[in-house]
DNA sequence: CCACTGACGAGTG
DNA sequence: GCACTCGCCAGTG
């Protein structure tokens, strides 16, 4: 074992909780930082979405934040853009103020 | 080491 | 429901 593996490597946990979101579902940052073990630290997996490349497996459209908004970029609304895009393909629906409703797109592991 | 930032969120008023 | 504060912690300068 090694013993200085202190300086957390959660970013593969996170990635794996997101990979299991189905299709057509969404995930809020603290939920996926909760199933990943990380209660409490939904920035961590804000964080470790941005460290994605841009041609990642990792379903990342389907994080939104607690408020099911798709969460504003700092870097401009092309990323967002292409979120909802991405979700609306996938049949999830958007009211008036980008919007989702959670009590009907949430996922819910266990199930 | 300190200050600041940021794909967040619960709590408060 | 909105604006604000505070806690969270990795990354950056």
């Amino acid at each position: 074992m090694k013993p200085e593996s202190h300086h957390s490597t959660a970013y593969p946990r996170i990635y794996a909780v997101v990979a299991a979101i189905p299709r057509g579902k969404v995930a809020t940052y603290g939920q996926v930082a909760e199933l990943a073990g990380l209660p409490g630290r939904a920035r961590q997996v804000g964080y470790a979405m941005h460290a994605l490349d841009a041609d990642t497996p990792i379903p990342w459209h389907r994080v939104v934040n607690a408020r099911g908004e798709i969460s504003p970029r700092t870097a401009g609304p092309e990323a967002g853009t292409l979120q909802r895009q991405l979700l609306e393909t996938e049949g999830v629906r958007f009211g008036v103020g980008g919007r989702i409703q959670l009590d009907r797109y949430r996922w819910n592991p266990a199930t």
